[in-house]
DNA sequence: CTTGACCTTGTCACCGGTGTCAGACTTTAG
DNA sequence: CTAAAGTCTGACACCGGTGACAAGGTCAAG
């Protein structure tokens, strides 16, 4: 199928499509006149693209996790792969952790000149807080 | 005092309070060989724009957050500054929202191809994931 | 004087996926 | 034939704080 058809099924533009291939992320042949070709798996393959970049891997990440999905469209259980997913789960506590931290900050610093201010709004301040923070969703 | 010595008071490098002074978040006399001339309010005052960037705010924000600061240093009651700060709070709410169901993926991805591993490995990831995700540290 | 340290302004690079534009070619519809 | 639509490649912009460099002015110590 031609690039404007992927990128229609898929819902990814044309331009990330091109530079996926451009990054070797995506195998296409070309037709006769230059344009791209891609075989119908590309649809899967853009799903899976799509699925490491949102748990914020880069495209070089990406591109070295690709070959470890099994057919089955999972991970398979090779150690590269489970490493760097970890790695990322790690990278995504750390962030979280210092959110959390700036978080606190920035409630300190509203609590400090809220606290002779009005009950009612520091209660619904804090009320805000307790929802947002703790609970793991 | 010159920039040399309010970077090393304030382990911020020259570069950046350069840029600060640039962007208008210093307020700077020359002296009549054109070199910056601080006042000793600066340090204070750079404290108070690294508390804002630390924060996550961008040095627009800080230029419009820090004529709010009171004389104590914390933040005048002012509806504008507050406002800025709840609106970065939820931001980042937001944020670690997204965060989480990353994280939930990444679990995902990694639990399916666990699920028939060594139940070891796999505890060991769930007490991880119990003891980053959850707690408001 | 020279040397070296410090100051000035200005500019480039970075990160990285994506939008967007330019210029050229191909194909299809009218 | 022509116009329109689709494709190609290549390049620039973005975001934004900071590192790094260049080229030059200033000043104190020797």
């Amino acid at each position: 199928m031609l690039i404007s058809e992927l990128a229609t099924r898929t819902g990814v533009s044309s331009r990330a499509l091109r530079h996926y291939d451009g990054c070797g992320l995506l195998p296409s042949r070309r037709r006769s006149n230059g344009y791209r070709d891609f075989p119908p798996e590309a649809i899967e393959r853009v799903r899976r693209i799509r699925l490491l970049l949102e748990v914020g891997l880069d495209l070089v990440a990406v591109a070295s996790l690709l070959p470890c999905f099994a057919e089955d469209g999972r991970l398979a259980p090779c150690e590269p792969a489970q490493e760097r997913l970890r790695a990322q789960i790690r990278s995504i506590d750390a962030s979280m952790a210092t959110m959390r931290e700036t978080r606190r900050m920035l409630v300190a610093e509203l609590g400090a000149e809220l606290g002779a201010g009005e009950p009612g709004a520091t209660a619904g301040l804090v009320a805000e807080v307790g929802a947002a923070s703790g609970r793991p969703a």
